[in-house]
DNA sequence: CATGAATGAGTTTTCATTCAT
DNA sequence: GATGAATGAAAACTCATTCAT
């Protein structure tokens, strides 16, 4: 009886049309039925599927934030594993970063959007938030295995985070290829290594 | 001064108008009503004194960048000032950076607002590119005269602009007060002096 | 009693949903989703066991019609029973009308409701005017049986429902409480009497 | 400069568009063209001279009662004329609710729907709320200067206007004359002045 | 019988832009 | 120049009904 749920996968559908939606028009200026269209999807279904085009976004942000989490933790590893130093640990979190993030222009455009958007909608304002206040405690943390006193590491951190959010916006900008991208973050990085 | 045609005032009054409108909510969500509400200007006037909505953005950002190169021309000094050292005019120029820049916050939220725009936006992403690249080629001399090699200040000057936009967001998003955001600045800026 | 087929069963189940939804909103804000919700049925089912939302309301109102009138005759005896003098069975019949129709704000409500469909929907429209027509009539009767002539009997029996609809409304719109109800509609019955 | 003002104008136009469309269809099947369309006016102007829909009923049902409040007047005076006597002002009143309201179909019908509407909507409610409260006071007022005492008068006022809303109902549902209409009205009415 | 999924038409509302005076 | 009025296109969201399993 009933259909095969195909709830999930709807939604992930409606979720991965909006990054692509994304990629090509501000939020604001996207349309239902465009994601929709980009989805393969009846728009009204997408109320179906989901409370508002607020909601759609909420979830998308929350969608995105726990794809890199996870990829975070299976690449670099949350907790220095056993037998990797600290340094060895900080070395492979700025890796992922200038890999998974700095340099993806797609998501550095998706977040500029997101920042913007967070401005003034509270809702998605609290998530970003949480997003980056997550992220500089992650590393500050690594920071702290890797010898850095806690205020040190705190501060460091959060340069370092926005730094690189610098970046990834001048990559979107000046369309700078992986290399420059990666060149500029280097550098930084390196200095930092050399500061704990 | 000889009282400036109406024309040219009413257009000030306009782009003043933006701005105050722009702290309140997203462009996007600005409307033409709101900004002559702003301004107290007939909403219809607002097309005869500009092309149309994106027209204001677009004079509006032009003004905005004229508004702070002839400030830093009288804070800084476009060019070393005789007498001034080379550490000194970037001394100035960092001052002039973090005060009048990275610690307003609500310059920060309008630059929010500008880059993503700016994404899909040619004629914006236009504009923005040029200030920030006139920005840099700044910045960069002045490191120059400074001590840096022509490589070295490139990318420093670059490194430093992204992370000085990096900083400016986070002082909006986190509410970062004066102190806090300058702490971040400084420390970076220091070891930049010390690199050259 | 032999257990009624299921279909009786669910269609009672889902007039009785539709009857709790008019008391938490109008017909036309109440969806095929709420009523199923309601009745712990899938609204889907709802079409299976009804033609239409239409339908259900049709049902509906024959339905509370059919509950009153067997609830009528229970308490009040359709025709006059041996050994009642007629006025008594006015008597009763009034008693009827107050206790369990004008005093009860849920019904008066819904029938609020009901008017207004009607004014428009043929169909409902047809429904509604019956029940006035019956009840009118049988009220009439029993007037005539308590010594009214024809022509009298008619017009106060027609006098003393619109009267009773009158009041209804207004215990609903002033919150009025039973007692109150009561004594607006006991003084006028009394008069009523005095004049048969 | 600037065009002549016509705003109130085609306010008034709005609602008595909003009045024949709601002899037609229900308030909630009216949809903002169609009262756009009766009144002669893009449907997106509606919402330049109103707030909302919902905006408009409201002032609907305000311009309603200010019509009558002052029709009233005019016809019955509000208070007792020097010179007529008590019993002359009250039939005057009973005249006016028989031929003005009463025995107008489309204002009965009119009235059906905004009844309905007041069920679940508080701004409405309260609106109705007050008319039916004045009109009652203003009735009871009236008695009293016919020689009722004042509980007998509250009493009597409320339940002649109930009596006349239910008469009104009828009228549309059994589609009465006036004559007819009259009669049933009279009779209830001199009864009331006898007891007087 | 039952259910989640899908559709399509429709509703209110918004707004940049233009018009008429 | 100035202003209120007008337009038309579009957006988010809703819902009765139907479909597929």
């Amino acid at each position: 009886m009933g259909r095969k749920p195909i709830r999930e996968q709807r939604r992930r559908q409606i979720l991965e049309a909006l990054y692509r939606c994304l990629l090509r028009k501000p939020y604001r200026e996207t349309t239902m039925k465009d994601i929709g269209a980009e989805a393969g999807i009846n728009h009204a279904m997408l109320h179906y599927y989901f409370r508002s085009k607020e909601d759609i976004l909420l979830c998308f942000i929350e969608n995105v934030y726990d794809r890199y989490r996870s990829l975070f933790a299976r690449e670099v590893g949350g907790r220095p594993v056993k037998g990797a130093s600290g340094r060895e640990l900080l070395g492979k979190a700025f890796r992922f970063m200038n890999d998974r993030i700095t340099t993806d222009k797609g998501l550095q455009t998706i977040f500029v959007e997101i920042w913007e958007i967070a401005l003034y909608n509270p809702e998605v304002n609290a998530r970003v938030k949480r997003i980056y206040t997550d992220w500089i405690r992650e590393l500050g943390g690594i920071m702290q295995t890797a010898g850095a006193g806690p205020a040190t590491s705190d501060r460091l951190a959060m340069s370092l985070v926005a730094f690189q959010e610098g970046i990834g916006l001048f990559s979107v900008f000046f369309d700078l290829n992986k290399g420059e991208t990666m060149a500029l973050m280097d550098y930084f990085q390196e200095k930092i290594v050399e500061m704990l």
